[in-house]
DNA sequence: CCATGTTGCATGAAAAGGAATATTTTTAAT
DNA sequence: ATTAAAAATATTCCTTTTCATGCAACATGG
């Protein structure tokens, strides 16, 4: 099933856990399908990190919420909930606890009161501050493992993945 | 803040709709961090085959326990869980239901009574099949719209992705 | 064998998420 | 203006997930 859709071969690999030999075992789904290559990839890379949130007691949505508002102040609820990938409901409920701990604010905005603009209290930033250095030391680790030309392979794969996936070929 | 960490750069894209016009704005952390433009990948080529699901009423999780076990029968519950990308005591809730709807079985292993044998049912089977082909079908739109050079610089970032991280090089 | 630790899976209370819908404000059409 | 439609966010109800822990089966060292 799902054996072969235009993809070029790839080369077996073989690890010491269980689940890793049954997940590289094969060449069916786990092996081809670019949903779940894609998934696992990003799992794999997300994981440690999100572990690591632990240690600064925070979740994953609060540490998406506050990268995202770190990067671009005034973001109103829709678009940050398309920045953080979660769904406008989800997204107000993670507001909720997150502005009762004081990390921001929502403001209502003069030209459109529907609109909410969402930004960082100090006590926000001061929380994601060291979160940040450790996404950047962490990144820079993880990409230290591959050569400069296998980095700009990988870059320029994301391009074509998020540049034309969910969309027309038009657009 | 994450500006630069070993990455080529990036051509700069526009878009129509406000979401996409922040996301794809300035060159802070929604444009240049690994683990963020990996998950924004796996969610956009994810994200349109979640919607279809629906069609056949099958969640997600569902869907992944059924396309695993589809690829390999009889794994523990252990190992669907790494394969699925899902933790231990989730899976196993998703499991209770599935098995009360009649799609899997739990059989007990006589080797190692903790362990737990999963297989689908031929309710099971039936009920994938024809999303197992929306799959295929989906895949192929996708990869449509890639040469086959990209097609295979896709791949191979994947398998780079997949294969160092989250691991130490010398594994 | 027995004790001790470990592994594999299940469970339960509490929190979070999802789907549908309500509410308020803006836009558009007549 | 007025009414209808659309948009942005909030809310509600219900299901699902999480975290911690429990329990049983295996492994190992004395």
């Amino acid at each position: 099933m799902l054996k072969d859709s235009g993809w070029p071969s790839m080369a077996q690999r073989k690890s010491a856990t269980n689940g890793r030999a049954v997940l590289t075992a094969g060449d069916g789904f786990a092996r081809s399908y670019l949903a779940y290559l894609l998934a696992r990839a990003s799992f794999n890379v997300s994981n440690e990190f999100h572990a690591m949130l632990k240690t600064w007691r925070m979740t994953v949505p609060e540490w998406r919420v506050l990268a995202c508002l770190t990067d671009v102040e005034g973001l109103s609820v829709g678009e940050l909930a398309a920045m953080a990938l979660m769904k406008q409901p989800r997204l107000t409920k993670v507001l909720d606890r997150m502005e009762r701990d004081g990390l921001l604010k929502r403001r209502s905005t003069a030209s459109d009161r529907r609109r909410v603009a969402l930004h960082l209290t100090a006590k926000g930033r001061t929380r994601v501050a060291p979160v940040l250095l450790a996404a950047r030391t962490h990144e820079a680790d993880l990409l230290a493992q591959f050569t400069s030309t296998e980095r700009a392979t990988i870059k320029h794969a994301l391009d074509l993945l998020i540049g034309r996936a969910g969309r027309s070929a038009a657009d």
